[in-house]
RNA sequence: CGCGGGGUGGAGCAGCCCGGUAGCUCGUCAGGCUCAUAACCUGAAGGUCACAGGUUCAAAUCCUGUCCCCGCAC
């Protein structure tokens, strides 16, 4: 079919990639405007927009897609459907509507539970035994359009927003070639969702990532792995030279108990407020991700010490 | 030119401010101890101190430039 696709983070890529394998025409890809991000301010083009280029294709970065100039090209092209993927930009229902069978959503939950920006580390972060990835058919209200299809896979206790988005992106970029097929042939069936359960999963902000150890063990596992790697749920950690900034990247819950930011072995095993929580992999400020033992060869941390 | 940290034997770090021939934890190899072990003891191998210049009798350490990694902010 001739599509567009629009798209914006790592998430998106798997998906354009395998539309483009299927044989699908990829008319034009759409993808937030390349924005002085990272150490530098150097501009960069999303990861959508970089595999686009690199492939060839034609690419739009609108900074808006409300704009009047913006609907007509995007009806120019004469589309049989529009495929979005973490673009990151609420569309107008113009363009929802401008391709012939319309536009479809590959979104990384279990609608309508975390409808929104940040479904797969609200699902970690709440403690959610199972997720997955579903294509919806996009209409006016923010993904509440009805479900063509699924796929889910079950949270492990050592998931983490990085380890689920692994799983996820490639199950949904397969998910969506096959309901293109179904879709290509009318054979696609689309069921409305639940009127009840559904929560949003509002965007990540820059304070939720501070660790805070007078919480229970298991919202401390919880947050540290639905924040890892990004942006990473941190601590303070002392040493000679001051406190220094550490993310922890991956924990698990152990049966122990101990003052909240209390060290309480020489393995990074954390008191909470309620029962205790191990680190098994950490970053400190200007260095990689190290696992516990290399971690603490290089910053030791001294039982009965005390983190915050 | 947004702010800042870092690149030292296989891994993780110290040393750099106050130049003087490389240290620690772990791993590897050999031997020992032990019923046994990821435990313990002894010994060994392994490093052009990111790269290129400069200063100096002498540079991991001071100066200049380049490459790469990371944290914050965004």
């Amino acid at each position: 079919m001739r599509l567009a696709f629009l798209g914006t983070p790592d998430f998106a890529v798997p998906a354009l990639a395998a539309l483009i394998e299927a044989g699908h025409q990829i008319a034009c890809v759409y993808s937030r405007p390349p924005a002085p991000r990272g150490r530098g301010h150097t501009p960069r083009p999303s990861p959508a927009q970089a595999f686009a280029e690199a492939h060839g294709l034609a690419v739009r970065t609108p900074v808006s897609m409300r704009a009047s100039e913006e609907i007509e090209a995007f009806r120019a092209l004469a589309l049989d459907a529009a495929v979005v993927v973490a673009f990151g930009q609420i569309l107008p229902v113009e363009v929802l509507d401008a391709p012939f069978l319309g536009s479809l959503n590959l979104h990384a939950s279990l609608l309508p539970r975390w409808r929104g920006a940040a479904p797969i580390q609200r699902a970690i972060m709440a403690g959610d035994a199972v997720t997955g990835v579903q294509v919806m058919r996009m209409i006016a209200g923010l993904d509440e359009g009805p479900v063509l299809g699924e796929t889910r896979t079950p949270i492990g206790l050592l998931d983490t927003a990085g380890t689920l988005h692994d799983r996820l992106a490639p199950a949904g970029a397969a998910l969506m070639v096959e309901i293109m097929v179904a879709l290509e042939r009318g054979a696609a069936r689309e069921s409305p969702q639940a009127a009840d359960g559904a929560t949003y999963a509002r965007k990540i902000k820059a304070e939720e990532a501070k660790i805070r150890w007078d919480r229970p063990a298991e919202e401390v596992d919880r947050r540290i792995r639905g924040l890892s790697p990004f942006p990473g749920a941190w601590f303070r950690a002392p040493s000679a030279r001051g406190p220094v900034r550490v993310k922890a990247l991956l924990s698990r819950l152990e049966n122990a108990a101990g003052e909240p930011g209390a060290v309480l072995d020489d393995g990074l095993l954390i008191g909470c407020g309620t029962g205790a929580v191990r680190v098994l992999r950490a970053q400190r400020e200007g260095r990689g991700a190290q696992d516990g033992a290399d971690f603490l060869r290089g910053f030791p941390v001294a039982v009965g010490s005390r983190v915050a």
